[in-house]
DNA sequence: TATATTTGCAACCATATAGTTGCGCAACTA
DNA sequence: TAGTTGCGCAACTATATGGTTGCAAATATA
């Protein structure tokens, strides 16, 4: 029942609902607009971000304005962080190529 | 059936596995050996990654070796870029309100 | 006050997922 | 050649997941 981060993000409907609040807080019946699914689907989704810290709501009367929490979304970047190393040195195997195929040229 | 990169991560297991690979290729009974589950449920979980080509095999014998393709890891670093702006500029205004209090003491 | 709007909550359903066991095949080894 | 080892594939199972519909609470509007 309880999800983390990852389980939230693996969901394509979560993930655009993440893109779609970087732009600005939005309420959940403007946000369910933009998805083929019923209101409640979305208020689902919406329900699990919540959950997970990943978005925050607001009230105004009785409208509801869930905006993102960029904070949280710094947590899947840190855990990519140990990975981080090993495509730059990928890259920098790659400038050697580069630089072996220069070097062949003279 | 077919799972993105997102769904491919969701899982702890299959998260572990990717960490444990990041120090070099291992064989499926050697990345087993690290979890409760058997062999046959770790194997699946190496085969979704392999799906994702977010693992690639290379076959020693009998034996398969595993190894991490960070390039393909990079994909989830790229679509969190867009979110980075905002929580650099969260920094930004950390930094404002310090700056303030700076201000304040004087 | 009566009515409409915005939202959350609960029950239910079909399918996806992670796990298991069992089996077969290829490749080392005695 | 016979036996062992490493691995993938298939069938099956319990549970998680994403979706639906229906309803109730709270706020706005006539």
């Amino acid at each position: 029942m309880k999800r983390d981060i990852f389980q939230a993000i693996a969901d394509p409907t979560r993930r655009a609902i993440l893109v779609l609040l970087s732009a600005g807080a939005m309420t959940p019946n403007a946000i369910a607009e933009h998805f083929d699914s019923t209101r409640q689907a979305v208020s689902k989704h919406i329900h699990i971000l919540a959950e997970c810290e990943l978005v925050q709501q607001r009230k105004a009367g009785r409208e509801i304005y869930y905006h993102l929490n960029p904070g949280k979304m710094q947590e899947i970047d840190k855990w990519l962080e140990q990975f981080k190393k090993l495509w730059q040195d990928r890259f920098n195997q790659l400038d050697q190529v580069l630089l072996n195929i220069s070097e062949d040229e003279k």
